[in-house]
DNA sequence: ATAAACTTTCAATAATTATTGAAAGTTTAG
DNA sequence: CTAAACTTTCAATAATTATTGAAAGTTTAT
């Protein structure tokens, strides 16, 4: 296999899988050209490399930066935004995780809490209903607990502890 | 919040988060549905309470099957089949953190291993795809084993020793 | 102040994904 | 065997989501 392939391959397989940490298409392909690349890309780069448009690529851009993943940087004597991605796999995992528990879980452990604590009337699907809302209650909570506990160690935690752990 | 209010909350709160476990909207609300039910239910009422007509019901029913989180229930003398979900909420992840480790997971897991291995030509950006995929790929799979680890434990081994070790 | 270089916004459109409903298929009772 | 009871399939349609492209906005150099 030849760079231009395996480069393809790569932002392809990588955008699919966008929607597993819960983002767009778009939004992961170009994350995945930034990370492969060796100096910031422009605007414009990015655009003749995906093939998709400027405003696509300018939202999406955004969106990455909102996520923090992304960020501008400026090139001292260059009019056009240059923008690079974070590198440490460690580190992108981690902005990853902490975006999406405040954007999703916490909500979701929100409501699950709410609904788990309405007001037992005795009868057999209310006493279900809280029984099965408060047991995915704990389960998200503990999820979402360690997830953010793992991915909140410095660098080589993971790798450390927990490979022990589960060997 | 009464009874009818919190279900709803929770049919819908649930539901839209299938994304997060990768499934879709229907899906979700139906399995939610069961899960909460103190009985098997019908398709006849499925399509009822969800408002959803009789073919979508049957396909995603399917794929709850498929996913291995919904039986079928034969009731005896009855001619309708009664469907039911997976009631203990550890069970249920276990199989959920399986098929998705097997559907998507794995699949990427092996294009990165490929793509990580092309021969390196010696110029900067081939060494920076093949350093960075590869970074990815054991990141892919620490992640996914130790998913897969946690959840083929039995029953209380999560809290039991990972909430210990988060502590 | 003006114009060039660049970015953002957003209504229109395209692409994708989910849903319906009715016809076809299957199973069981008599 | 036949009809009733039920389920599945799938082409048509609806709903949702992503993308475009051009006008409006911003910044910088002169």
């Amino acid at each position: 296999m030849e760079y231009q392939e395996a480069k393809e391959k790569f932002i392809n397989t990588w955008g699919s899988l966008g929607t597993l940490w819960g983002i767009n298409k778009a939004m992961a392909q170009i994350q995945s050209l930034l990370f492969i690349s060796t100096k910031a890309l422009s605007m414009e780069d990015i655009m003749k490399e995906l093939k998709i448009s400027r405003g696509n690529t300018s939202m999406n851009l955004r969106q990455l930066m909102d996520w923090g993943i992304v960020t501008k940087e400026l090139i001292p004597g260059e009019r056009k935004e240059y923008f690079t991605t974070e590198k440490d796999v460690q580190e992108l995992a981690r902005h990853i995780a902490k975006e999406r528990s405040r954007r999703e879980i916490k909500p979701v452990i929100k409501i699950l809490k709410e609904v788990s604590s309405i007001k037992d009337d005795g009868t057999e699907k209310t006493k279900e209903l809280i029984k099965q809302t408060k047991a995915l209650h704990d389960l998200a909570e503990t999820a979402d607990a360690m997830m953010n506990k793992i991915v909140n160690q410095e660098q080589n935690w993971i790798t450390k502890s927990l490979l022990k752990l589960i060997k």
